[in-house]
RNA sequence: GCGGGGGUGCCCGAGAGGUCAAAGGGGUCGGGCUCAAGACCCGAUGGGCUCAGGCCCACCAGGGGUUCGAAUCCCCUCCCCCGCACCA
């Protein structure tokens, strides 16, 4: 069994070593030379990356080492992300025992005895962060590692960084304060994140619906003007409610909310209320049988509706009193369904449903959509909850994007529910008819075992996204860059115009916090947007004590701002060094990652650029690729296909991997398939390759050029053009294509010469070993230093360029045209060896009146090609080969040759 | 619903007005090499006809159109994937 891959490692340490201790991918500033700073946006250090992230950063190798082929000074500099709040829940799951974290651990192959370290965020994060990069090493990326940074106060020239950062959006504006709903611990009022609750509800998020309220219709007691608070996500249905639904066996309380007097359950939705700002006192108690059977006026329609029981009401969400569309929530027309068979409600029941009205026009379904589903799905109580939950959201989502509102909605009537349902929401609230209102879809416990509610924080920090100006500019800068595939230009501009204000700080995380109100963290994506330029300075500003830089630094450095000899003495000559590298390797001249960044990441990237930064200073380039698939298959753990970077290169040669990476697409939203079950394949191709060359460099025949010799050196200068454009836009998989055009046309070009010509050969082997180098750039190295090149420092080949004035190309597919046409004979006529082949070329008159365009003139010409071709021909049919013409040949079919299309005879 | 990406032969995937039965893989079948397996090499792989390099029909989700000519352009329909946010 072959098996190259030891050898592969053991070339692949070498040169990795090399490169490291030669300092290789760490470029000064040289003014003399064109720079080309490359980025990739960092990782998410929450564990070991994966073949998705290796397929994103290898990427970034390809262009970052075609581009120094090129002879461009490059930079790629690399980082990790800390921010946010997974590595916190991880490490806090961990130390608390948590299950799955330790299965993930060991799955990942990390040995228990390190577990230790992982416990808390910070552990957490240096352990990953050192096991990544190992990886990136592993893989041969050429990253300047004295850049390397990673995110949060745990990196204070960081948190400096972004702090400096903050405070110039908030001069210029860009930063808001506002109310924003969290979610809360209900007695320690702290905000519950997903490493605060049990496992089973990590990513819960609160609703944002609204309460309505209806009058109730008499005096309770001797109060009058109670209202019943109905919460609801579907305030639009209003105009069909035909009754309000309480829990039979809830408690109630009348209570004093504001100023008005409300109906309340007696649970936790007291403290959520105040958590959002309602003053809320209780008056009494009420009992659910005190409200039963007793009237509430609609407030849009003013229609007198029943108060009924209603088992499925749960006292702990929303308001606990709900109000009832049988006709388009599912709930509540098998609830009503069910209250018919009761005796006492019956009646009413029955009536409810008769009442029941037409709210929207939706295809496929009737008047009355909830009673269509309930059928359709075999709902048969109210006890039915998974099927209910189901055609909830079906019915619900349907009737949101295409449920087209019928005359009773007055103004709104023809419109679809999406279209007017905020300006709707909007102006029940202004008539004081409804209040905004957030609550959770399921009650449950913190980690410190209080319930948890939705509260308003008043002082929450928002990028003002919004705002017209900065979006004008994000639109100017996407309009000026390069974006591959052009077709997303579209796309981030409709992202951009989409963007409202973003909530950027949170508590409780990793993070910076926000220099002006010390208590909140800036979250992750809002704390990644302008870092391409620190890393510019990164390697500098390490010398210098953190403790000791202000603003005025960063404003002198990025900005230019302040005065020069003041900032010497205070900082040193280094802020001059810091500034020239800036300026030297600024803007980013291409940033690629995967098409989950475009709507989030690069907007945010674009936006900050472009409020911090003068206009030349803009991004230039992005490049998308998409996700991965490991043989096909979307990678993931349950699939067991999952592969770490880890776990690859300890298995395969990364060059072969690399290789793979290479040939798995190109750039665009389709996803990429990486086919591991190939990785011998590519072993196998690219040791070939290095036997090949260092056995044929500087061999071959010297002779004078033959066409043919021309013509293949004509297909490396065709591909090598069309390779150029696709490393360009980071096609890798037409780049391997083409690769494979050229080996294709060089088996023809030996078949057709036999020894090939040294300049040829020689020629081929740097064409394919430079062009292959980016990809595989281990043991590309290695062929360059064994055929007595210079490894270290490869340029992109010089082909000149081989005109077609020769006809070559034609030339050889004339030739190719004769031998498949012998092929087809010999199997037509099922003769496998045949003895001799005659070509019999048209009579000297026939090619008098040829089309000017064609390329053999005359029969001497086409002679002389033909006598060229015999050698190729005899050779691959193991057989004399007779050229003669039409005017000499005694053969009856010789009369048939045509110019171009010689007579041939199989004996 | 909006926005984006798609639907090509057994499978994956290129092609973006003629040179297209449609590249390249893979699979399958047949053959070669081999003690044998793998690897490698050659051939076949829509249907029908034709024992001399050939011809005819069908065909690129479905339907219609533009054109001398359409997988490619236009219109309609159907289907699939992704996003629609406060999250890395």
């Amino acid at each position: 069994m072959e098996n190259f891959t030891d050898f592969f490692k053991k070339v692949e340490e070498k040169w990795q070593r090399i490169w490291e201790e030669k300092g290789v991918y760490q470029p000064e500033v040289d003014e003399s030379k064109p720079k080309f700073f490359m980025t990739v946006p960092y990782p998410y250090v929450s564990g070991l990356l994966h073949l998705g992230s290796a397929y994103t950063y290898t990427r970034g190798d390809f262009i970052a080492r075609y581009k120094r082929l090129r002879g461009y000074n490059v930079l790629w500099p690399q980082g990790w992300h800390l921010t946010g709040s997974p590595i916190v829940s991880r490490s806090y799951r961990l130390k608390m025992g948590d299950k799955k974290i330790i299965e993930d651990l060991i799955s990942d192959g990390i040995p228990e005895s390190d577990f230790k370290k992982l416990e808390n965020p910070e552990g957490w994060a240096i352990y990953f962060m050192n096991l990544n990069r190992e990886a990136f090493k592993k893989f041969g990326y050429s990253i300047d590692w004295r850049r390397e940074l990673y995110t949060t106060y745990l990196n204070p020239w960081y948190d400096k960084f972004v702090k400096w950062q903050y405070r110039k959006l908030k001069e210029k504006n860009l930063i808001t304060k506002g109310s924003h709903p969290v979610i809360l611990d209900s007695k320690l009022k702290i905000v519950i994140g997903d490493h605060d609750r049990p496992d089973e509800y990590a990513g819960i998020s609160y609703q944002e619906g609204i309460i309505i309220k209806f009058p109730l219709e008499n005096k309770l007691g001797d109060i009058e003007g109670i209202f019943l608070p109905c919460f609801t996500l579907r305030s639009e249905t209003i105009y069909g409610v035909t009754n309000i639904w309480i829990n039979p066996s809830g408690k109630y309380v009348l209570a004093k909310v504001n100023s008005e007097y409300w109906i309340l359950p007696n649970t936790i939705i007291l403290e959520e209320l105040r958590a959002q700002k309602f003053n809320v006192e209780i008056i009494r108690e009420v009992s659910a049988e005190e409200l039963i059977g007793k009237n509430a006026i609609n407030p849009i329609t003013k229609d007198k509706i029943p108060i009924l029981p209603a088992k499925f009401v749960d006292i702990e969400i929303g308001t606990g009193i709900v109000m009832s569309v049988p006709s388009d929530a599912p709930y509540d027309y098998i609830a009503l369904l069910d209250l018919t068979k009761d005796q006492e409600y019956s009646k009413i029941a029955e009536d409810c449903l008769r009442k029941m009205k037409p709210l929207f026009r939706l295809e496929g379904y009737s008047e009355f959509p909830a009673r269509d589903i309930v059928e359709k799905l075999e709902i048969k109580s109210q006890e039915d909850r998974d099927k209910l939950e189901k055609a909830t959201k079906e019915i619900y989502n349907k009737e949101f994007y295409n449920g087209i509102a019928r005359e009773i909605y007055g103004k709104y009537a023809g419109k679809k529910v999406f279209e007017f349902k905020e300006e709707f929401e909007k102006e029940i609230i202004e008539e004081k008819i409804a209040v905004r209102y957030y609550t959770l879809p399921i009650r449950f416990v913190s980690r410190y075992n209080n319930k948890v509610i939705v509260g308003i924080v008043e002082d929450q920090w928002f990028l003002k996204y919004s705002d017209i100006e900065w979006k004008k500019l994000a639109h100017e800068c996407v309009d000026g860059m390069f974006i591959y595939p052009e077709n997303l230009k579209k796309v981030f501009h409709e992202y951009i115009e989409w963007y409202k204000d973003w909530a950027c700080t949170h508590q409780k995380e990793l993070g910076s916090t926000l220099p002006w109100d010390e208590k909140w963290t800036l979250e992750s994506l809002s704390d990644s947007t302008l870092y391409t330029a620190f890393y510019t300075i990164y390697n500098l500003i390490k010398k210098i004590d953190p403790e000791k830089i202000g603003d005025d630094l960063f404003d002198y450095v990025f900005l230019g701002k302040g005065n020069k000899e003041e900032l010497i003495r205070k900082y040193g000559e280094i802020i001059e060094e810091m500034r020239r590298e800036f300026l030297y390797w600024y803007p980013v001249d291409i940033r690629t990652s995967g098409k989950d960044l475009i709507g989030n990441h690069f907007i945010f990237y674009i936006f900050h650029h472009t409020a911090i930064f003068p206009k030349e200073l803009w991004p230039k380039g992005i490049i998308i690729n998409g996700w991965v698939l490991t043989d096909g298959k979307k990678m993931s753990k349950s699939l067991g296909n999952y592969v770490s970077m880890k776990d690859a290169y300890e298995k395969y040669s990364v060059d072969a991997l690399r290789f793979l990476i290479a040939y798995s697409g190109n750039s665009g939203l389709d996803d990429a398939n990486l086919e591991l079950s190939k990785v011998e394949n590519a072993e196998r191709y690219l040791m070939e390759w290095y036997s090949f060359c260092i056995n044929n460099y500087n061999k071959g025949r010297v002779s004078e050029k033959l066409p043919v010799d021309l013509w293949f050196e004509r297909v490396l200068y065709e591909k090598i053009k069309v390779i150029e454009m696709e490393y360009e836009r980071l096609n890798m998989r037409n780049v391997i294509n083409s690769i494979y055009d050229i080996d294709n046309s060089y088996k023809w070009y030996i078949k057709r010469c036999g020894e090939p010509h040294r300049d040829v050969i020689n020629k081929y082997i740097i064409v394919k070993s430079i062009v292959l180098y980016p990809i595989v750039p281990h043991i590309v190295s290695e062929i360059l230093e064994r055929i007595g090149l210079d490894p270290l420092n490869p340029s992109w080949p010089y082909v000149e360029e081989v005109k077609d004035f020769e006809n070559l190309d034609k030339r050889e597919e004339y030739i190719r045209k004769i031998r498949d046409d012998i092929s087809k004979i010999l199997e037509i006529i099922r003769i496998e060896k045949p003895k001799k082949i005659k070509i019999i070329v048209a009579r000297k008159e026939k090619y008098r009146n040829l089309k000017e365009n064609y390329f053999i003139r005359n029969q001497e010409e086409e002679l002389n090609i033909l006598k060229d071709a015999a050698t190729t021909i005899s050779k691959e049919f193991y057989c004399d080969v007779d050229i003669d013409i039409e005017e000499k040949s005694s053969e009856e079919k010789s009369k048939k040759a045509l110019p171009g299309k010689p007579a041939i005879i199989v004996i």
